[in-house]
DNA sequence: TTTGTTGCAAAACGTTTGCAGCCTC
DNA sequence: GAGGCTGCAAACGTTTTGCAACAAA
């Protein structure tokens, strides 16, 4: 259910966001989120921008400037791993969730605890107006593991 | 008690790692670490570089080198918080903690929750060796929730 | 003496910005 | 038609790298 978020459903969401901030409707915002809404996990702006170069021809300034809107109206989420370049991932259809990011090879696996979601969601403070939050388990993946038994 | 830690007992932490290691024991290194053993809360490179520069001639490479060094014997993690450049802290003498990231002025606050703590901490997983984890909200602090109602 | 570490400066990297032209409204 | 958005390329700030000199082992 949750996930059989469609296309259309989303355009909605974005076109909505674009037009009571008063922000033009243009082809390259709409092509980006469709990428993205097609594409499974993880992903860098690299990686997004040489994906759209096979069908559009838009430039990195779009980009970054599509990916800030769809931040801001909840489309994605944007997360600072270890590196120093920013992945994101698309929201819809997604359940919060957790990372556990490799120190080694910086893989990346996510898992998502009931007890965490609900613990952390349920935290409030009187001076601090949560909008989202991120929870990283830094460690070594079972492939790095087996790695360092043998080279250490 | 926890917090009585000196910075000899840190000194040492710091040469049984490097002679393991098999690394060197050089001036600046020791310069570093009590640096950052007398600063209290974040901190972020520029800011200990030029904490150097008053007694010391210590490079930028040094001091990045320096701080790779003491993350990897846990003596300072390194957190990478959205939309900002890398900060530190010295772990020793302090409590885990959690933080709150203001979206709009960059403020960070810490706060401690025994529950998120001990949740987290008993996370086990078959394929993943945890060895710390971040734990971020986002969100608007108070002074910019003010702002926000004049401005917006 | 050997070679890991240093300071320095240049390079690399991800991201942001300035600008002329384009296209949404 | 006005002005927000685009592509492009140059600029930016942080981090990494190359290298000759230095000093810890």
């Amino acid at each position: 259910m949750r996930d059989e978020i469609t296309y259309e459903v989303l355009k909605e969401i974005f076109t909505n966001y674009l037009v009571q901030k008063q922000h033009r409707k243009t082809p390259e915002r709409y092509a980006i989120l469709e990428q993205i809404y097609v594409h499974e996990g993880h992903f860098d702006v690299d990686y997004l921008f040489n994906l759209m170069q096979k069908d559009y021809r838009v430039s990195l300034a779009t980009v970054y400037n599509t990916l800030e809107l769809l931040i801001k109206c909840n489309l994605v989420l944007k997360h600072q791993f270890i590196g120093q370049k920013a992945q994101y991932e698309k929201t819809f259809g997604n359940q919060t969730h957790h990372h556990l990011v490799c120190t080694r090879c910086g893989s990346i696996k996510e898992f998502s605890d009931k007890k965490i979601r609900s613990i952390v969601n349920s935290k409030q403070f009187a001076s601090f107006e949560t909008t989202h939050y991120s929870l990283y388990l830094y460690g070594i993946c079972k492939k790095c593991v087996t790695q360092k038994l043998i080279s250490e």
